[in-house]
DNA sequence: CGAGCGCCACAACCATCGGTTGTACGACGT
DNA sequence: ACGTCGTACAACCGATGGTTGTGGCGCTCG
């Protein structure tokens, strides 16, 4: 690929083959070899070099493509200076969010979104370098080192089918919920997100069930769309594949409305520049705050908030 | 790099040599030899297979792309049932807005756009099939079997700096150019582009100039910028990279209105499926046709305007 | 708790690939 | 008509990347 992409910027072969450092004839095969693969013929060879075909034209702005994508996987991982690494719970939460709008005011910054087992293997992950920054709802007292900000506080909704009990009401407390039956497969033992939930329920005396199989979201939507007694809990921001006709509904929960804290964890001794840039973006966003309003669990509060919170 | 997604798949280097068809032992050199080139560890190896790392989980979404990308490249140039590829006069101008609607629409049409040299070479590329359609405005009689439809109208404004005599214009006629320079570095004799301001500068007396070698629009807009004399014709839907405190000036031409002519050319018996979907959305948009206040040459006539045009 | 099993890494070997040098051929300009 | 420029083909050879064979390690289970 490279090769071709510089016999078409250079025109011709004898030069290409001296920008790569090969001799001509290594140019020559090489092309000869792509193009047999491909079927096609991607230069017109003359006496004055080489000009691509029109399978050659179509064919460079591709070839381009394929060597920067090689480039960025490279960044990725490149030890010392790599992509900014930042885990986030869910790539349809609200943190996921805030990511998606800083690489949107910043897309020259090379940013990777992975996913962690949980918040103690992520905090670890960031203690150890290997993410430059989380996040997570933190449970636990943060090892020596690492900051945390409060950076979102995302509402929790109930989810029901049409038919359930509960549909029509255009608000929920908490304590309504007593005695429904709240169902969430994927919910892992031991997770923060497990934790969140087993606090909500023990608080407001809920029943969370994540027995039986996780069959993924749509599975869990087509059986709630046809179920009068199962609901689930969904964070506000989360996008659903919205299935048609299945006539769901997003119910707010309020008084108090249980919010799940995002914080964002890092590294005070990282010095990896798009992580500066990456909490100057976050402190300019209106801070999120604490509402009376709101409930989280006792733990929660250990997360730090920006400068100013009491 | 299908190796190592095939493992971070699996889970395990055994099965996946059973996918990719080698043995565990080339499966296991080749992601040795992909970590050694890296310089990180990508997998974590137990006796129940293997798991990703942190930097294995940054590095496999760039790895799919990587294999996307390789996917696209080679679809775009497949003998037989290749992507829809596109000829356009420049990737700037309303034929390319067209096409990036198009493309809006049905992202999951496979799409490649290529430029050619001129009208002439295009109309022969689709006659030939190596491309599938082609935007231009055609000056001569089609081969057979080629069909035309006239789908985009351009209107063609002036640029000037702030210092022109017409800077302060709220709009032009062609006649009152007459006698101003009309500077067009890059016309190069022969393409239907130059056919056409040769047309328009002998209708309306203009004197149009392109000697002089072409750097590029930046050096063209820095010399409009602080010339009293120089102007220049752009296409209305153009997008200039505008340069900071040059103050340019994009004046309307009116009385009347001149207008590139745009065409659709195909072959009639391509039956490539996307074309036909191309072709279907630019019929679902307003049909251009042409003014009473527009002025094309004469031999834009002949470009075929969609049924029920005159 | 030890034996067995499942999985991965290392070693030796070998075919193929992809580079090199040397040369031929065609087009263009003088 | 002949040098020049640029590419293609041929012969050659080392490096690459696959194979088979084997060893080690950590679960799991009797």
């Amino acid at each position: 690929m490279r090769t071709f992409v510089t016999v078409a910027d250079t025109g011709q072969f004898q030069e290409a083959s001296a920008v790569l450092g090969i001799t001509q004839q290594a140019v020559s095969k090489r092309i000869a070899a792509l193009e047999k693969e491909l079927g096609v013929r991607l230069f017109v060879r003359s006496a004055r070099g080489a000009a691509p075909t029109v399978d050659g034209r179509a064919f460079l702005p591709h070839a381009r493509e394929l060597l920067l994508a090689e480039e960025r996987a490279a960044a990725s991982v490149r030890p010392g200076r790599r992509a900014l690494r930042v885990d986030v719970v869910g790539a349809r939460l609200g943190p996921a969010g805030l990511l998606r709008d800083f690489h949107r005011a910043r897309p020259e910054t090379a940013l990777d979104v992975v996913t962690l087992f949980d918040a103690d293997t992520a905090v670890a992950a960031v203690r150890s370098g290997t993410v430059d920054a989380t996040f997570r709802a933190v449970r636990t007292r943060l090892p020596g080192g690492l900051r945390a900000a409060r950076v979102f506080d995302e509402p929790v909704q109930l989810l029901t089918g049409p038919r359930h009990q509960l549909a029509g009401a255009r608000s929920v407390t908490p304590a309504q919920l007593a005695g429904h039956r709240i169902w969430m497969p994927g919910l892992v033992a031991g997770t923060e997100w497990a934790a969140y939930y087993t606090a909500l329920a023990a608080e407001f005396g809920l029943t969370i069930d994540s027995v039986g199989p996780d069959f993924g979201s749509e599975a869990l939507l087509d059986t709630l769309a046809g179920s009068a007694s199962l609901a689930t809990l969904v964070a506000e921001g989360i996008r659903l594949v919205w299935p048609r006709g299945h006539d769901l509904r997003r119910i707010p929960l309020t008084d108090p409305t249980p919010v799940y804290p995002h914080s964002l964890v890092w590294d005070a001794t990282n010095a990896h520049p798009a992580l500066a840039a990456l909490r100057a973006h976050l402190s300019e966003r209106p801070a999120a705050r604490p509402s009376s309003r709101a409930w989280t669990p006792a733990w929660a509060v250990r997360g730090a908030f920006p400068a100013g919170h009491p």
